[in-house]
DNA sequence: GACAAGCCTTAAAAAATCCATAAAGACCAA
DNA sequence: TTGGTCTTTATGGATTTTTTAAGGCTTGTC
């Protein structure tokens, strides 16, 4: 699968690609609408992520230059929180979708999904660890006949958790995905909501935990060594 | 069934192609009035969506030729939001229905539907969800002797509701399938009809519910637990 | 044991989201 | 135009989520 980044933000621009090698995405970048339209027109992508304001050609006019020329490639657009009226520009202009800076990576990654789906394709976001189900879209928890409500950020971190299995994900890992690249988030944040986690196990009765490990971070484990 | 599409702007084309594809129906899509007519003449079509404003021949036009040949495919008609006046030139020229641009995904396809629906056909668009029951096409809700009709809006957020049962909907969609792709209809707008809808539940004294989930969305749940 | 560092839990404050309702506006038919 | 219905917008309050802060616990080191 590969991804067109356009986005002059330097660091913006490399979270981004960072964000998509790590779930195995090719990501190019250009930091320009001259350079976005030329490599979209290649027709090689299988998403554009089209930043409005960028130097020499904005993201309106690329994503309309590259429609008049048939790419019917998928185009993600981001703009500043304020610009609302973007929206429907954004969309007259071509685009697919649309998403407000900051984000989180969780919410890109959802919506590339959503752009990259067939039609009619039905997922269920239902998985299982240990003694325990997760339903990622519900966002219910649950054991047998016990069951939890996660709200949001819980279930977020709840589907990092899961997605990491065994392996140890580290609190700043948490904070940007879940919180997003520029939050102000610290470590407490994580730790009161991995206690909230816990809380919600115990009530189900699970007997898997969420173990710290000390400097590190924090893993999933099912109770069957 | 089959059904073409003629309408210049490319965007809205392959935009109503996919809202038809997704339905299983089969579209073809021409960009002209010529093609239009010609494709429109070989008679094999179920419906015709033809825009007014097209390049070599207009609308009322092509509507006027066919109806000449003796094609009685309906016609839809597609025109800009304020040319009101169209409204009675595309009916007096031969087409069947008619519609304003933009519009909701979902008005296109109870229009369709309605074209293509044989006189004297009885349809029972009637669905029951938990322990009521909805007419799609009278937009009665109801539960037992008690009754309340529903409008247009918040007929259509019933269906939605009821067509995705136990999966959350979010408002985000609940918009652009209700308002339209570009409209700027708010999240408050949602909020507020899914109050009208609550308060008709409770009216007809259905035990089912429409709960929202924080940051996610709606869903319609029956009470049986 | 005393201390420090990192983590845990909890309560409470702050913020975000959702709700119901009212009022204003738009639309349509008589 | 007028009255009625449908739709949008605004508002304050209720509820839930999220953040913040404080003190307690555990572990490792000296």
């Amino acid at each position: 699968m590969n991804i067109l980044i356009v986005e002059d933000e330097k660091r913006l621009a490399s979270a981004l690609k960072q964000i998509l090698t790590e779930q195995k995405y090719m990501a190019d970048v250009v930091y320009d609408g001259e350079d976005g339209l030329e490599y979209g027109l290649s027709g090689i992508y299988d998403v554009i992520i089209l930043d409005v304001m960028i130097p020499f050609r904005d993201g309106f006019s690329v994503a309309r230059e590259l429609r008049k020329n048939k790419i019917q490639t998928p185009i993600l657009m981001l703009t500043a929180k304020d610009t609302v009226g973007d929206k429907v520009s954004g969309l007259d202009s071509g685009a697919d979708d649309y998403m407000t800076k900051p984000f989180a990576p969780e919410e890109l990654l959802a919506r590339i999904k959503a752009l990259t789906r067939r039609k009619g394709e039905v997922i269920l976001d239902e998985s299982s660890f240990g003694d325990f189900q997760f339903n990622a879209s519900t966002g219910m928890l649950s054991k047998g006949s016990k069951s939890v409500h996660l709200n949001f950020k819980e279930a977020e971190i709840m589907k990092l958790l899961i997605a990491n299995r065994d392996i140890i994900i580290s609190k700043e890992d948490i904070i940007t995905k879940v919180w997003g690249y520029d939050s102000d988030a610290g470590s407490n944040n994580v730790e009161a909501y991995v206690s909230f986690l816990r809380r919600k196990l115990n009530f189900i009765q699970s007997t898997s935990e969420i173990k710290a490990i000390k400097k590190v971070g924090y893993r999933l484990e099912s109770r069957d060594d």
